[in-house]
DNA sequence: TACTCTCGTGCCCCATAGGGCAATCCTATG
DNA sequence: CATAGGATTGCCCTATGGGGCACGAGAGTA
């Protein structure tokens, strides 16, 4: 019972790095070698975790659906001019592959066009180099709450769209129509069965759903449509 | 019954002025006199209502709070270099007015940072001169839908917290506890009352509130805490 | 074929919500 | 002082929700 499975090496280096990634992983994308590894080693002393990559290209070749990552919050830190494809159209290009980390820009003077197409294709910020090292690090720590929260609201939709998936027609019919608070009387006549069959459906219903009153099913037939 | 009240003037015009309040009023801020007046006649030929102000400074001593105003979406169009105060400058001090009228910025060239710090505090867009009159027209017209859906949330939670300051302390405590998913019995246990007297406050919470049901009533008391 | 799932129904019982009737107490206000 | 409104309570009756028990039909599957 006390005989723990035999860990191949570096317990304590795997253990620092889950540390580094739960206070969250930024990855910095930037053609200028020297831009990128200060800015990493930036914030490896601020004990985050950081990937890096000198193109957009390189990133999007290593992107892999389906490997897993450490949890974590996560962003991105991206470059505006960069050759091949620049930052604007990575942005869009993970926005198509629902890749929804927040972003982070920084660019070299002028580009006004540019910042403001980033932050209205949803950019967190939008630094114009030079930046203080006090900026970089309060913008990152805002994407990474930010990816947090949209974690946290993905996660509990998933979780409550399964919940609802589990129903069947006739059940799914009569939670969209108790938690649109007619009675269980107006339900069957509108369907056409009985009220004990109703009610029975609703039993059902309730415990799938894992709604104790009336009140939990109405929120998560709410939260079902945001 | 058919005598209608004297109207002194030009119904005709007031009536035209009228629709085009009702597709929206831009007004629009900027201290070259040139750019403003081609705005102007541009969104006048469009059939939109405008105002026109040389400088932030004269905008804000015609802000009036008690003045009426037509009904219908508004919004800004701002210049971001001006003398005294400037764009960037207006639109916080807007904010601190508690005035939510949509903005939308223009700037000839560079100017990134302000571009960024508009958008970050909330802009609509930031248009960079010289810029073509269909994107203009196209934000003008997102600025307005925003201001219109912005005014109809407010309206409706301005209805609901005028419902809720209705209701007695003690059908407030009840309201939040039956909206929370408790029985009567439980209600009347925790506050030390009788069933019956939780049926009361419940029955005229109900009835103040406008709600039929508890999940009307869930609703109501959810809406309330955005 | 036997078993499971979904749907459907009737009868009956209990718990809870809704609400009428009657009454008491306290406080603010004219 | 009188009146009104809020808070409180008990008694009683009905309506609705929750759910056990027993039953049956039809579809899909091991």
């Amino acid at each position: 019972m006390n005989q723990r499975p035999i860990r191949p090496v570096v317990t304590i280096h795997d253990q620092r790095e889950a540390e580094r990634y739960s206070r969250g992983c930024i990855t910095v994308i930037d053609d200028d070698t020297a831009i990128r590894e200060a800015v990493v080693s930036l914030l490896d002393l601020e004990g985050y975790a950081t990937k890096s990559f000198p193109s957009a290209v390189s990133y999007l070749a290593a992107l892999d659906p389906n490997l897993a990552e450490f949890p974590g919050p996560r962003c991105l830190l991206l470059d505006v001019k960069m050759p091949e494809l620049n930052g604007l159209e990575l942005q869009k290009k993970l926005q198509e592959l629902s890749e929804k980390k927040p972003i982070v820009f920084m660019s070299g003077g002028s580009g006004a066009r540019e910042a403001v197409q980033a932050l209205k294709n949803g950019a967190v910020d939008f630094l114009i180099k030079p930046f203080a090292e006090e900026d970089l690090l309060a913008v990152i720590s805002e994407a990474l709450a930010k990816h947090s929260h949209e974690q946290e609201d993905q996660r509990q939709s998933k979780d409550i769209r399964s919940r609802i998936a589990r129903l069947t027609d006739r059940e799914t019919q009569i939670a969209h129509m108790v938690a649109s608070g007619l009675l269980n009387r107006d339900i069957s006549h509108k369907l056409g069965i009985a009220v004990r069959t109703v009610k029975l459906h609703r039993m059902h219903m309730m415990s799938k759903l894992g709604a104790n009153n009336v009140i939990e099913l109405a929120r998560i037939i709410d939260l079902k449509h945001d």
